[in-house]
DNA sequence: TACCAAAATGAAATACTTTTTCTTAAAGGG
DNA sequence: CCCTTTAAGAAAAAGTATTTCATTTTGGTA
């Protein structure tokens, strides 16, 4: 069964007039179409009853019992989805139960990275990708918890043999932008974009040449309006979770989507690297009597 | 309308024995049912239609119209519950195209996430965030990824004006475990829960009287087992993603969980600690002429 | 164990709902 | 402006659910 409200968009084409009034009239309130019989939505769209049948197969449904299934289930669907949003929308406050607390966070920073997915620009998320994949060098800066994600990035690519620099240090991060080159890559990590230290070293490197990257929850922002590819998150932050939770897991979801990029493009080579770094590890790890995934 | 499977099991025990086997054999296979006709339902079930009709009356619903559009919704949801776990199970390939990546790996850190806050154990959380309220020093513990989580950790605690460490180095961190008292609490963060430089650094810790909290994936490992509060992650890590994606997204919640748990019992004082550091960076940031919900 | 009252069940009658058929009305092309 | 085609409704027919009533089963009591 697909998708009532799609469906009806893809057949409106199809449709005599009657049929999109009675369409129209169904969109209009899911709720209470759900609930009629064939004459009375008949009534209350003022067509007849055999209007309707005809518009159950128009639709492709069987009938209207079909018809009412697809109505109910689209209705179920709806009032989850507002649903979920009410809760990704509704703050942790002091008096919170554990169990309502653990949800709220847990919602909200789930919605917060597939949100980030959704609305990532997919061609500058592949140029980034290849942007880094052909540069001699890359300088990586973030400031706070940005380093986080900083810091994160920067293990994986040097794991696959990339140089890689992270710098939260303002002086030497400023020192390492002067010298890069037409050929290296920067990537400036700021939840705001509006970061001074941060932007002044992306000033330094994209006057030495650089390409710049920014990973940013604000585009129009000094930083991200610097960037040659701006790589936006989906944060809310909000007064009580203050100190920077959803912003921090959406920039290390993005250092994700775009080492994942990365390596889809460099399989062959990298998964060898890897296999090298892990055995590299491996006699570090404990043995016991237990069957673990990893 | 309330879900179908929660009201049968609820008032399974007002049933008469035939509307047991009607019930059972409803659940047997939702998909059939919601396409029965009363009749064909009272045919396959082996009892009379008559029967069915007290079923729905005994469940609270109207009549089999009624039940049955509760049918397909529970259809409905198990079906999409369905397609997301297959999602969460179907890992990222090279071949993948950019929707079909940034999909898949955003819905496994999603579910990772909520999955860790559905699955942690609450008396654990509360009692290990307690131990951090009462105590005169924590120190934290991560190595490699680990290490994120337990500076993230020690900059959150230091912002609301707790002395909190964390080490990477084994040499120094071996030092600090060494100096804890029974007053004074360590954290080990280690998906794997076998990182034999982190067991030997708690080992070093519980002997020297100090609480031990862990964070990993697996209670079951030697730093499970080592410690007092045990704060179980639910992070599946597949071959593809190596180098810790999941993991450590789920390090940051479950820091995130304990955070805001510590938050909640102190929020009065800690509210202002925040709004000090808040002042601190202030005249750090940018003006520029756009609002920013930041 | 036998009996009775109460509860459960099914068959059939009834009430309701949907679909089809047939007729009328409207639209569009020549 | 007429004719053909399409659309729409009224009403008959078919299908589906609910109620009623008779029968069976269950569980308690002597």
């Amino acid at each position: 069964m697909f998708d009532l409200v799609q469906r009806i968009n893809a057949y409106r084409q199809n449709m005599t007039r009657s049929q999109i009034n009675l369409a129209d009239v169904v969109l209009a309130d899911l709720n209470a179409a759900g609930h009629l019989t064939i004459a009375e939505l008949a009534d209350h769209a003022g067509v007849s009853s055999a209007t309707i049948t005809r518009f159950c197969e128009t639709l492709g449904y069987s009938g209207y019992s079909d018809l009412k299934a697809a109505i109910v289930v689209a209705m179920d669907r709806l009032r989850n989805d507002k649903e979920r949003f009410a809760i990704a929308e509704g703050d942790v406050t002091e008096e919170d139960s554990i169990d309502e607390t653990l949800y709220k966070i847990s919602h909200q920073e789930a919605a917060a990275i597939t949100d980030t997915a959704r609305i990532v620009d997919r061609g500058a998320l592949d140029k980034a990708a290849q942007a880094i994949i052909n540069c001699r060098r890359l300088d990586i800066y973030g400031l706070g918890s940005s380093y986080l994600a900083a810091t994160d990035l920067q293990l994986k690519l040097h794991r696959i043999g990339m140089t890689a620099f992270s710098w939260s240090d303002n002086h030497l991060a400023l020192t390492s932008a002067a010298i890069l080159t037409s050929e290296d890559v920067a990537i400036a990590i700021s939840h705001s974009g509006v970061t001074a230290e941060t932007f002044q070293i992306i000033e330094t490197a994209k006057a030495a040449g650089a390409k710049i990257i920014a990973i940013t929850n604000h585009p129009a922002s000094p930083i991200g309006r610097l960037a040659d590819y701006v790589l936006v998150t989906s944060a809310k932050e909000s007064r009580f979770r203050s100190g920077a939770m959803t912003s921090r897991l959406v920039q290390l979801a993005m250092v994700d989507f775009l080492f994942v990029r990365i390596m889809q493009q460099l399989f062959k080579s990298a998964s060898a690297s890897l296999e090298k770094t892990f055995e590299a590890v491996k006699h570090n790890r404990l043995n016991y009597n237990q069957k673990l995934s990893e």
